[in-house]
RNA sequence: GGUCCCGUAGUUCAAUGGAUAGAAUAGAAGUUUCCUAAACUUUAGAUGCAAGUUCGAUUCUUGCCGGGACUACCA
């Protein structure tokens, strides 16, 4: 248990019997001690001045004088500056926590609890690469299902795939008219680049016979409608879906490209998933979700056939579920396939990782899929993100200011092998261990940078000014780490002896600091924060940063003094990789 | 028009209604005979505007100004 929940029953109950009132831990706050007041956790007592009819200084002496009486072995001291109570835990408490788990790998992981959850994440289209805003999209899910796994649930990770539809059809159209035979493997490019390519180049003739159309004396609204690639792209959609042979196969051959260029991606940036759906497979399973609802009387039908859903009362809007031509809208699909997941998985709680432009929609498949009375409805919880945008506003495919996510990777790992060389502490090095190094550092910085930001806000990406392996990044956190390791290569604690007595100031904040994870990481699974675990890191390694410039482990002044560092070393060493292994970032020995 | 989100140092980000609003970076000044200077130390610099609630407001309420998203028989 945590320090800070082992003092708030304490603290209750020694105000409960001084005061005769009935004061619970959760009435109590207690903050960190800021830096420049003495304590170390801190009692804010303004909340029980009225209902105690005494000053917040008086309330604090004696607060304080009975906590000392009442746990003397875990108060070592207090004072009272206006509202406040500083507290000071008793050196021997810190000793005792960090010699008896400073070589606990399991630290603060939660034994298996049995709770099922879902993470759905990454989903991309098949007409096009991944770009900066799918690794935010990747970075987060990935790390919030680790998370949740480390905090005792059991977590799938899915992905649905939106193989079909318009979109997928234009990067063909296209491709049919141009390519002339053209494969990846006839251009020497990844398969996703290729198929995008065609995909940007529809916009651009789809442009142009627009502007002919109305060059011509169209209205721009025909022009749009009769466009000619616009009108083949449409045709070719209803060619797929009445399962036209010809247009089947260009449709797999150009999806196989696709996942074939996704794999060397997704595999480069760790993203998994214990099952993958296509839209292609599941997007039939909203017709069974509409008969349904027609059937509950929660949807109704017009007169031209289509069916909708009255959501006014809710304070939204009618939506239509099915058109008037019988076919399934995207929002249907998404309840067809909810409600085959959970007979799959029967998890308590999905999460749809989703930028927060779909924040409507999802408040809409919500709000459907409980009036449907689909089991583990109250449990859909969309993740939504803000999205990455450049200084210049949000990015887009068509302008072509999209940060492509292969070449991002390509420039950090260019950034961090020029650095390396540069300080030239590797030189021993092979070059497959390089190569290795490269990577854990390119990935650490990106993966860092778009997770250290709460994932609720909006971000900007600035390409001159992100690229940093100084101050608040993953790199510096991972140089840390090299720096402990290098330490305890020469020399690593000894399970036996009994280390130190007193603490000194540099080496208290960072113990403070090691016995805060687990509650870190239980407050990054229940906000499912990731940018929580990625602060504190870096927390601690400015902690360590400082301790170890302050101090030095291998000569300390004595023997007990160096037992104790040691040890420090280890746990924060222990710490920091597993912190950071839950953002999907690796931790190098050497740097 | 309607619904929702966001305005914090030059810049990118923090701050369960609590102490003198924290970091990083860019700026200024220092630190290496000593475990890795991708480091450490010091310094300067910010809550869009106006009211309200409160012992106390970056946080809650209202208005204004500025930015964004959504509001498709698109996905």
């Amino acid at each position: 248990m945590s320090i800070v929940n082992r003092i708030k029953p304490i603290i209750a109950d020694v105000i409960s019997r001084q005061y005769n009132q009935t004061v619970t831990a959760a009435d109590l706050t207690i903050n960190s001690t800021k830096p420049e007041f003495t304590g170390d956790y801190t009692l804010v007592l303004f909340a029980f001045v009225k209902s105690l009819k005494k000053s917040p200084e008086q309330l604090g002496q004696e607060i304080g004088d009975s906590l000392l009486k009442a746990e003397p072995a875990l108060f070592a001291s207090y004072n009272v500056i206006k509202g406040f109570l500083n507290l000071v835990i008793a050196d021997q408490f810190w000793l005792d926590f960090l010699n008896t788990g400073y070589d606990n790998q399991d630290f603060g992981k939660k034994p298996a609890d049995g709770r099922k959850k879902m993470v759905e994440y990454s989903s991309p289209n098949t007409n096009k690469p991944l770009h900066l805003g799918h690794l935010r999209n990747n970075f987060l899910g990935w790390s919030v299902a680790e998370i949740m796994k480390t905090n005792g649930h059991t977590v799938y990770k899915t992905c649905i795939s939106n193989d079909r539809g318009i979109h997928i059809c234009k990067s063909m159209v296209a491709w049919l008219r141009y390519a002339n035979g053209a494969t990846p493997a006839s251009t020497g490019s990844k398969g996703d680049h290729f198929v995008g390519d065609y995909y940007v180049m529809f916009g651009n003739v789809m442009k142009k016979e627009i502007a002919a159309l109305i060059e011509s004396g169209l209205s721009k609204e025909d022009a749009e409608k009769q466009a000619p690639i616009m009108k083949e792209a449409q045709q070719m959609l209803v060619d797929w879906e009445s399962g036209d042979e010809a247009v089947n196969n260009l449709w797999k051959t150009m999806n196989a490209w696709v996942y074939s260029g996704f794999e060397i991606t997704y595999k480069r940036i760790g993203s998994d998933f214990d099952k993958t759906y296509y839209e292609s497979q599941t997007y039939l399973l909203g017709k069974k979700a509409v008969e349904d609802g027609l059937a509950k009387n929660v949807f109704y039908k017009k007169e031209d056939g289509s069916v909708w859903i009255d959501l006014t009362a809710d304070g939204l809007d009618e939506k239509v579920v099915q058109r008037k031509d019988g076919t399934a809208v995207y929002i249907t699909q998404d309840i067809g396939l909810a409600e085959q997941r959970e007979q799959e998985f029967g998890c308590e709680q999905t999460f749809y990782v989703v930028a927060d432009e779909q924040n409507y929609h999802f408040k809409v498949l919500k709000l459907i899929a409980e009036k449907l009375g689909i089991p583990g409805a109250s449990g859909i919880t969309h993740m939504s993100y803000g999205m990455v945008e450049l200084p210049t506003g949000r990015m887009k495919t068509r302008e072509g200011t999209v940060v492509d996510a292969d070449d991002m990777i390509e420039e950090m790992v260019n950034v961090a092998r020029q650095k390396t060389e540069e300080l030239g502490k590797v030189k021993d090095f092979s070059e497959a261990e390089l190569k290795e190094l490269y990577d854990i550092i390119a990935l650490g910085a990106l993966k860092f940078f778009l997770l250290r930001v709460d994932p609720k806000k909006r971000m900007i990406f600035n390409p001159e000014e992100s690229i940093d392996f100084h101050g608040f990044t993953g790199p510096f956190i991972q140089f840390i780490h090299a720096r402990i390791k290098s330490i305890l290569r020469k020399e690593a604690p000894v399970k036996s002896a009994d280390a130190g007595s007193g603490l000194l100031p540099a080496e208290k904040s960072l113990i403070i600091k090691l016995e805060q994870y687990p509650t870190v990481v239980e407050q990054a699974a229940t906000e499912y924060n990731p940018s929580l675990l990625a602060i504190y890191c870096y927390e601690l390694a400015k902690a360590y940063s400082s301790f170890y410039t302050e101090h030095s482990v291998l000569t300390a002044e004595s023997a007990e003094k160096k037992q104790l560092r040691l040890r420090l070393s280890q746990l924060t060493g222990i710490v920091i990789a597993k912190g950071m292994a839950l953002l999907g970032i690796k931790v190098p020995e050497r740097m």
